[in-house]
DNA sequence: TATGAATGAGTCTTCATTCAT
DNA sequence: AATGAATGAAGACTCATTCAT
């Protein structure tokens, strides 16, 4: 079996029978990090087994001491960035209490820069070309990540528009879209057409975006 | 057709109904259709091709009349969808003379009705989803469509630029990737996401965006 | 096995013998075994992996641990019994020196002898019928055995006629395959007409047909 | 069905139903010489039905025409070209009255000569490959083909040895087989080893052979 | 007679997963 | 905990053969 007796019960409460085992190393994180390339470079059913483990310095059979299948192998991945991800979600919330727009302006910025962060992008990628198969796993993406980031967003817009700042007549949710939809542009289309070397500055591509969609945002004088 | 009417048929004996006419003109095309089913939902690797003739009402071995393996039949598929993007970037392109900005409203009008064909946005989403496997074919989507119509779209500013409808310092580039954006973003969330009910009127929401990222690109009186 | 047998069986109960003991080692070989059986009675084309696999006592994937294809099955299967013919064949070299004729009646009733190894005429019928399908194939068996043969036995009939033991005006490269001829001829026909029993004794008939050759060659007083 | 009923049964004892339906004209024999390549080429499992029928210039349908299956035209190919070595046979017995160790002699210049025609050879060297799998064909040939020649051959030798040519103490059935090895040699080595070009004069060489051979058998002075 | 279209039955090969140590 | 060896289940592809005209 996958799951040990926990070896000392006798008093503790019974841990909750982690979903997958870990040991006290690094082992499942690497593991983990070698699925990750693996899965974005061929897909998930392309993705063989044999090459994660190659790639994460143990053998084939050695996978299956921490994680029970190769399903359960995404599911883990998924969930570990969720939880990277999530994180960054709260900093974000915070950040806007003061200036909505200047907040908007920052994310932008951060987000323009973490474009250059491969790995960033790569779980949404997978994401999205495994939702047919796997509806579940997107479903848990989403609701555990991209709805908050919308939240979050929506929020602050709507902080915005209180405050004076976003003209009143503009559509929360439309607002919160135009503001994600070309940073999932630049996203999946930086990775699916690496060869582009034309786009030479991609980050200042991503601002400019931005800075337009702010201007159709802003309160005019 | 294949089949004349039997020249003399003296008594016109009703031909014994074929269980199944036979049309060998219309195959490819079914095939295409099917396989763009069984990829888009499954994914390219875990799509079987048995399932691909059965959709077609074929059998398996048919396919191979028609294609000779499974990456021919992805490739002469994402070549057929081009073939009718393509088109569509033409009348596009042409429209734009006169009113751009006009004809940039008018642009996403129709993308926001377009968006409820779901098969139109099951080739994008299958070209990201197999660019890691199959580079290839993604750089031949980049450059006979995607390219074409972003060339189309920065025509359109630039003449807008021109024409004082639109800011002079608006970087083209930017701004073309800005109105793509949206656009794609809902289509790979509306399929990923498919469970979401809530969203209730998508075409709205996308008008909305429109509307925002075109004020901010509007020359202000 | 998940569980272990009780770590002090007091008894010394002896292992419950396992079914079958692994060899890795072994395996490859045993497998080459199978596949020549296989081969032979049925043709490269029409043997089936899964017989191979059975004869050799294993799953049908497991071949693949040890050769990439079933056309690699066949090389190193060519390729090891090339090893064992080729070894034959310096043995056979040695031997002539002192007297050449004399030499060649024992490699005469060696080959008579070898007849009834099933096995050892096996590979030049495979190699035969696969001739026209993988041409190198026959080509490496050509040069690294069948040449080698040849070459030395036309060294050995030289001698022969340089010492006045053979008549100088027999042409070496005939007289060589004079020698051969009846060997191979034997050799398939064995096999072809498995069914006749009427040859109730093939040694003694190859021998004398070496001593009809022998005896044209020999020079007379 | 393969087998139409006979159109006009009504008094004619009914034609024995042949074996393989024949048309007025050359069709079949084309087949049969379209397959005979395709088989030698190949081999009979890898030969398609599809390539015979494009070398014979017909569909693949319609070789069904003439013969109910692959197996059938094996079979009727071997049947076919079994009858033209018959004769040759027979025209064979009948010079060996007067000379036999002359008769012998022409034997070696024809078959000598013969050698240069590769179709000739094709069908033992066909027969030699499929003997594993289909034993029936393979002693179909050799009592019909082998046998008969053997026996000529070997009532040659008798001859020869009463008439005091040949010494008595020769082995028949040994000096018999001792004949058609060399042929038999050559024959599947030419094939085997197309690419050797170092063989520029066959026929002499196989003249050698024969010399030698002869040489071994003739009544010493 | 002739054939383009179609298919069922197979075969090689792959790979996630398990076993035995 | 770790792994080399092994396998069952599955899928792409082929091809002799049949069908409908």
């Amino acid at each position: 079996m996958h799951y040990m007796a926990s070896p000392k019960p006798t008093k503790a409460r019974p841990r909750p029978a982690p979903k997958w085992r870990r040991r006290a190393d690094a082992r499942p994180e690497e593991i983990v990090e070698a699925a990750l390339a693996e899965f974005t470079a061929r897909g998930f059913e392309a993705a063989r087994m044999e090459d994660i483990a190659k790639a994460a310095g143990i053998s084939k059979a050695a996978i299956y001491l921490y994680f029970p299948s190769k399903l359960a192998l995404l599911e883990a991945l998924i969930e570990a960035k969720v939880g990277t991800l999530a994180q960054q979600m709260q900093t974000l919330a915070l950040a806007g209490h003061a200036d909505p727009l200047m907040a908007m302006r920052m994310i932008a910025t951060m987000a323009a820069h973490r474009l250059s962060d491969v790995n960033l992008l790569a779980v949404p990628r997978l994401v999205i070309s495994i939702s047919g198969r796997f509806p579940e796993i997107a479903e848990y993406y989403r609701t555990h990540i991209v709805d908050k980031a919308r939240g979050a967003l929506e929020a602050l817009i709507d902080a915005g528009k209180s405050k004076g700042a976003i003209r009143a007549e503009i559509d929360t949710k439309a607002a919160a879209r135009a503001f994600i939809g070309p940073l999932l542009f630049e996203a999946l289309w930086t990775h699916v057409l690496k060869g582009e070397t034309a786009l030479n500055d991609p980050q200042k591509l991503i601002q400019h975006q931005f800075d337009i969609l702010l201007n159709g945002l802003e309160q005019r004088a």
